[in-house]
RNA sequence: GGGCCGUUAGCUCAGUCGGUAGAGCAACUGGCUUUUAACCAGUGGGUCGGUGGUUCGAGUCCACCACGGCUCACCA
């Protein structure tokens, strides 16, 4: 770990004594800056590389001395440094992007000469001077002036390499955003962590901003909450003291949304963190970023022409192509699928076993279902119900060839107990799941609306929870008023943001979107 | 929770058959006023994740533990 003492940190020590010896402040309070780094890289970008020969040297450096009146202040930290006798170059950056300063003993001046000489690599200084271009081509900032801004009093990582090692990027996560930036040699198109997280942020405010067009109002509904409901899941419990009762933190906003439907908010959409009381993965971390909206007088296919125009938005905006990469695939989100869970299965029925394949009527019948299972050789618990059998079997032969955006619909209800029945047939809810790399991005359905049939399903529910299914739901009385005072009809979906920023970012695993993702506590 | 792999200098990594712990970067000393993974010469830096065991001798073999990665199961 970097924080053992050593002698580079008490050799950084001593740097900075000698600064404060120097008559610099340890830690000044401010600096004025003229230009971000990123701004000068960006704008001058063109005249990199121009130097041809000694006359158009000449006039472009010519040129670049009167950008800013040739007082050019900027600041960052010190990634590299080359020290060349009374001389030397560093590179700077402001965490996005880097720039060369060339540092001359003669143009600086003894004392400010005298600092340099007490700089570390990490070190936030910042500086004034003029752009010139050096003899290999780089855009450079000539300096006259430097003003030391705070010391990196731990070593900075490999400046080539950066940090390799997946513990200390998540456990340190400013070491690795700021090593990301090193100049390691990364596969096409692969991002620094930096990008990632710059990604995420685009897609947050994109989908914020779709909302927000469309007349639907941002919520904030309790993440602390006497009951944990609305989710198949284990909760957090905590404790509050002065009223003495547990507290939950949420595992879902489901029931509070739709108590602002019955209220008379026609669309609302919370953006913010759920809680699940379960193992971490590369796809799970105990508390994720969950979008859930609700729009009255939709149903559930509504929701799905919306989805679609929603990623296929983002898709556009983040990626700049409805062709991209993701690990070993290349998801098209061109090409949108709709399959009634029953079709799924049959389309996706293993070739081997034609023999065994089920018929649409089959998959509604306990008998047939149990052969289907049993020619999968499916290990499945009897006690499960018929909607829990058709959902084991289609997570075993559909969901992992379901690659490009695919919207599977026509759920047991048995496994939807907020979801509306289908008009025409009551075994069936009007729900879709939208799967994308084999993952499970978003789930929505037209909202049950009936306040008795709400309350079987929750019976139903406390029911499974009895008979030791921890992760039924558990009866939510005032849903249940709330729904008595008549709710419109309205369609719900929520959206697993992580995963449809791993998605479009091309991450592996959901650590890599998550800025601290959970670990165990370091050990000592 | 099960299985597999990993943990060596601040960072990135070698370490053969069990026989005195290695490199590059970083640090230190000296040189160098357009370098760029700067360069040249020299120097220091290690509880080899931890605890036991086998052995004349363990970074290396064995057991247990910790942390991490991947994977299976569960889940969004």
């Amino acid at each position: 770990m970097l924080t053992q003492d050593n002698d580079q940190i008490q050799q950084r020590h001593r740097h900075l004594d000698e600064i404060i010896q120097l008559g610099h402040a340890a830690y000044p309070h401010r600096f004025d800056r003229t230009h971000t780094i990123s701004s000068i890289v960006m704008q001058y970008q063109s005249y990199h590389g121009k130097r041809e020969d000694e006359g158009e040297a000449a006039r472009v450096n010519e040129e670049l001395k009167g950008a800013g009146n040739g007082k050019i202040r900027l600041a960052g930290r010190i990634m590299q440094m080359r020290l060349m006798g009374k001389a030397a170059f560093a590179h700077l950056s402001d965490g996005g992007a880097r720039l060369q300063i060339y540092v001359r003993k003669n143009d600086v001046g003894e004392a400010a000469w005298e600092l340099y000489n007490k700089l570390d690599l990490g070190d936030w200084i910042g500086v004034e001077g003029f752009l010139f271009v050096t003899k290999t081509g780089e855009v450079s900032l000539h300096i006259h002036e430097l003003q030391f801004l705070a010391k990196g009093l731990l070593p900075m990582p490999d400046k080539y390499h950066g940090v390799a090692d997946k513990e200390l990027r998540y456990r340190q996560r400013y070491v690795d955003l700021i090593a990301s930036g090193a100049v390691q040699e990364r596969a096409e198109g692969e991002l620094t962590a930096r990008e990632v997280f710059v990604k995420r942020a685009q897609i947050v405010r994109a989908i914020r901003d779709f909302f927000d067009e469309r007349g639907y109002i941002e919520v904030e509904t309790p993440m602390l909450t006497p009951l944990a409901t609305g989710a198949a899941a284990r909760p957090f419990v905590t404790h509050h003291n002065a009223l003495d009762i547990p507290l939950y933190a949420r595992i879902a906003p489901e029931l509070y949304l739709k108590r602002l439907i019955v209220g008379g908010f026609e669309r609302v959409y919370e953006l913010n963190r759920n809680f699940r009381n379960e193992g971490l993965s590369i796809r799970h971390n105990p508390e994720f970023t969950m979008l859930e909206f609700y729009q009255a007088y939709a149903d559930f296919n509504d929701l799905m022409d919306l989805t679609e125009e929603l990623i296929t938005g983002l898709v556009d905006e983040v990626c700049g192509s409805r062709q991209i990469p993701y690990q070993e695939h290349t998801l098209d989100f061109s090409n949108w699928q709709r399959l009634t869970m029953r079709e799924a299965v049959l389309k996706y029925w293993p070739d081997h076993l034609q023999d065994k394949k089920p018929s649409l009527d089959d998959l509604m019948n306990r008998a047939a279902l149990e052969a289907a299972a049993a020619a999968l050789e499916l290990g499945f618990d009897p006690k499960l119900n018929d909607g829990y059998l058709l959902g084991e079997i289609f997570a075993h032969v559909a969901e992992p060839h379901l690659i490009n955006p695919t919207f599977i619909t026509e759920f047991p209800t048995e496994l939807s107990p907020l979801s509306k029945q289908n008009a025409n047939d009551p075994r069936f809810v009007d729900r879709f799941e939208l799967f994308i790399a084999q993952m499970e991005i978003a789930n929505a359905f037209s909202e049950l609306n009936d306040p008795a049939e709400q309350k079987r399903r929750f019976e139903e529910q406390m029911r499974q929870r009895e008979g030791g299914d921890d992760e039924a739901m558990v009866m939510d009385e005032d849903y249940i008023r709330a729904l008595s005072y008549g709710m419109p009809p309205t369609a719900g979906e929520g959206i697993g943001i992580d995963r449809l920023v791993m998605l479009l970012t091309n991450q592996r695993s959901i650590r890599d979107v998550i800025l601290f993702p959970h670990m165990r506590p370091e050990a000592k």
